[in-house]
DNA sequence: CCTTGACCTTCCCATTATTGGAAGGTTTAC
DNA sequence: GTAAACCTTCCAATAATGGGAAGGTCAAGG
């Protein structure tokens, strides 16, 4: 099949599917003799891996290392577990992360009355010196100039 | 103060500040005679407000609004509160998406032996067939060839 | 007075995954 | 035989940030 259809049976858009050879997630592949793509059953099946492997946030170059697994037959399942859980931990990490900012935005959209008054605790926290609405990160800010 | 100060003050790094400066998030700097870059208290106070408005997770662009909504002083507190409780269920929507893949895979771990044994159902999970580890888009998938 | 190091400047490049578009060739269906 | 729907390659843009080169400036100390 060519690439369209090999693009809706895998849910995987052709341009990615170009991206994706030039970047060696998958090898070049064979061509008709005007220079079309084609694509076996194998193919797309690999295609379809590699986007159930996006759906669950997996990168690129993860991807790279998740084919490598499953395509070695003698892994350990204690390889690809290991490496499940790693990116378990960074999903989770993120998510934290996200939910967090939007505690704080909430908890600040709390105490702002949301009328038509012009007092706003939400601009005025931002604005204010002496507030941080994050963990100060010591390592990037006030190491030169901190007299 | 030179950008360098101004940098360590407000937490935003000498090259983020040109950068804010290149899109038009904040005016011109002034210069010394010889080109360097000059901030007020006040500019730095800008800053500082805008580095908040990044720890809580605004573009930009939305920090372009904000800071529009700051210098309008007639502007009511309600607009200021629409538009952070917008960004909160933004945030917690992009929350969501990664918690949601960090259950799904840790589901698929779980049902994983991770001892020594080749056989690993996150593998076979991803490579199998008629598995789905996100919700289908179908406004993305299977549109054409769905004979 | 000159050197050195720590600043500063501009400009270009890279990152990640993805989309858009242009210019042009091919295939298919009518 | 033509039009629509494919396909090709190449280039550009996205968002926010950092790296680095080449070069100018400034302050301190010898």
């Amino acid at each position: 099949m060519k690439i369209g259809e090999a693009a809706s049976e895998s849910g995987i858009s052709a341009k990615m599917i170009r991206y994706y050879e030039s970047v060696d997630l998958i090898s070049a592949a064979s061509r008709t003799e005007t220079g079309y793509r084609v694509y076996s059953d194998d193919e797309v099946h690999t295609l379809r891996f590699i986007r159930r492997a996006r759906d669950l946030g997996f990168s690129v170059e993860q991807i790279r290392e998740l084919l490598a697994l499953w395509r070695d037959r003698s892994r350990a399942s204690a390889d690809v577990k290991r490496f499940a859980l790693l990116h378990v931990e960074s999903l989770e990490a993120k998510a934290r992360r996200l939910r967090e900012m939007a505690l704080t935005l909430q908890h600040l959209a709390d105490t702002c009355h949301g009328d038509a008054r012009p007092h706003c605790p939400i601009i005025e926290t931002l604005a204010e010196d002496d507030n941080d609405v994050a963990p100060i990160d010591r390592t990037r800010r006030a190491q030169r100039f901190a007299r």
